[in-house]
DNA sequence: AATGAATGAGTCTTCATTCAT
DNA sequence: CATGAATGAAGACTCATTCAT
């Protein structure tokens, strides 16, 4: 993702800033500055610095869904993807490369808190969100269903409340871990996902036994 | 919780404008105005905005302690509990009533955002955040640990990782909630939890046996 | 000295309000107000109040500096420039006419009072203020090196000393002057230039004698 | 010079505030607070600030002044005299700790900005000041008077003028002082003393013959 | 397409001043 | 005598926004 024309780097440059510093603190002055254009230039591609702020959290939403769609539509194992999912630091790091988001994403509060005050100046990118999270959670369960036919996990699992106790699990251990000094959560979240993982897992002693 | 003197009265007054609009949004004007002061008796108690703030958030702070720890001090089964935590909407509501900090607690994603803002601006924070967060888990882990000793759930049970697991799901329910427009979470949340107990509690058959 | 842009409307603008008033009593306000601008333009060209001001003092340095090279470069006898500066009233007047500086200049007591408030915010200044200071002392110590060529005055002068003397006795006689409700200063100074003068002229009984 | 009723404490503890800081930027709280006392005392003892200030800037000329008359009529040759008073850094520090004003007086630049500012607010001190510094002059025509009695000095010396020449030459040098950097005044001063010294006395060959 | 000047509304902050106690 | 609470007016500063060019 290379932006080249001024529009996409105006968006880029000021989602730097609103996640970094946050809506109000961040100076449409500044934001242009550091683009070596000025505050005019915006005008021009936004109505006002709402509007600008609403195509920045859009453009977020677009990059987040569409990596999540990538990590999940790919052909691994069930068991992997979540090894994966919880091994925070590294999964989170690789989307932000991936994304070219950088700096914006790789801290979760900052990413949490620009959706929060998103949500409040536009209630309707609830809607949007909410989007993004029943697509995880349904990718779940549509990644459990496979695996129930692959004989992987028990077939009376209950893959809907399944998916949403992994996704809820995930997210607050995420939010833990902004409110934490200590690397607790890097630790136990694995853990707790290893439960879930027996709790649900056919297990294999033939293959151990092979 | 009925303050009297001008200080607390702000300090409230102010809580529920920072949780309500956010930091940078709230104006002193406006807090001074809605309690009938002017901006100056402000600085008569608080030697800036942030000092405001800073009181605000510890004052809250110390708010939800207290209620978290007096809901779980309580003689109640561990079960029981769960079920209460659970059941978020009479919980949150109770708690807004009991503290007295009505508006502004009510709201999740409202504390929530207001936590995230105060620990940008003041990162020591984080410890006593932790601190409040470490208490619950711990009060959880004892729970279960007289539970243990009264034969209601398995002596094996993973405490440390339970207490976890239940802390941050309970949390990521809530966030999903914030994020959603469904009730989804209402329903789904209490389903887990029940997952969860049946995982570690010991089966009674005599009581099924009845 | 015609100023026609914004800039320089406003820093003569606002030297006028910071020699009348001093700085702290000078409000942007007013400064914006008296030019027919909003506050905000001053912004626009200022980093701040304290840099309007520095930008001010140093405009009202270059231009009395230029005075001074000017006054003293031209090729008057040592005694006529003597009288002229002792001529205190007229010369002041002179100085604020051909410098546009008008009020600002021609009471001395508010160009010290200027200068001293702008020494206590900006120590850097001093050096600035000394470079005119000696400059000045410099270009008399010139000119009574010439007289002494010219046979003027007596060549075993100590021109350093004298510069000196009439440099301090300058201002000072200026001093007394802003401290005093009569006029004695305007008669007591050319009569003690006179003085000084008798000391280091050398007679010409020649031009008595035609 | 011990003040012992809290009026005097806040007099001399404002006078403090006000010839290092400036009127404008000493506040009422600080002078208090600095006396260990609120603001409020201010106004049982004062009008208000201007009230406050004009009595500060009153007794510091009165202890100048009383400083003036008691170093000039000590019976102390008028040479020697001279030769004190153009010892600056000395005779400074000297008045600076006999009159208990120590870190208001010791700095010529803070005393003379004192004096300008209060004029600007009370045209009225002009007198006062003016006062003092006729009387300094008229002491020095007594000295002198008193030296051309004892035949130290030339009968016909103009002590009006000589009196004005030696008050603003002093003035002047200690102007220059303040806009230095460098220690030139301290030397130059003596020097010219000297050679005005030197135009007026008469010379004691008889004493050298000795 | 973009600039730069200028606006004006709003914000935090300071402080002299008052007054009941 | 002195305090402490509270006021209100004023000031510096920020910033989104407009507009002519």
């Amino acid at each position: 993702m290379q932006p080249n024309d001024t529009k996409e780097k105006l968006e880029m440059q000021a989602l730097h800033f609103f996640a970094l510093n946050d809506y109000e603190r961040s100076s449409l002055n500044d934001i242009a500055e550091a683009l070596g254009v000025t505050k005019g230039a915006i005008y021009h591609y936004f109505k006002n610095k709402d509007d600008l702020f609403h195509n920045c959290v859009l453009r977020l939403l677009d990059v987040m869904e569409g990596w999540f769609v990538h990590s999940m539509s790919s052909d691994i194992p069930l068991k992997m993807m979540l090894d994966n999912l919880f091994n925070v630091e590294e999964s989170m790091t690789e989307m932000a490369e991936s994304t070219g988001l950088g700096a914006v994403i790789v801290n979760y509060t900052n990413t949490l808190y620009l959706m929060l005050s998103a949500l409040k100046k536009f209630p309707d990118l609830k809607d949007r969100i909410e989007d993004i999270y029943s697509g995880f959670r349904n990718a779940l369960k549509g990644m459990m269903s496979t695996a129930i036919s692959n004989g992987e996990i028990h077939p009376e699992t209950d893959t809907e409340a399944v998916a949403f106790e992994i996704t809820a699990f995930y997210e607050g251990a995420l939010l833990l871990g902004a409110f934490s000094n200590t690397q607790d959560y890097a630790v136990l979240g694995p853990r707790v996902c290893e439960t879930i993982w027996k709790r649900i897992a056919i297990e294999r002693s033939t293959n151990k036994g092979k």
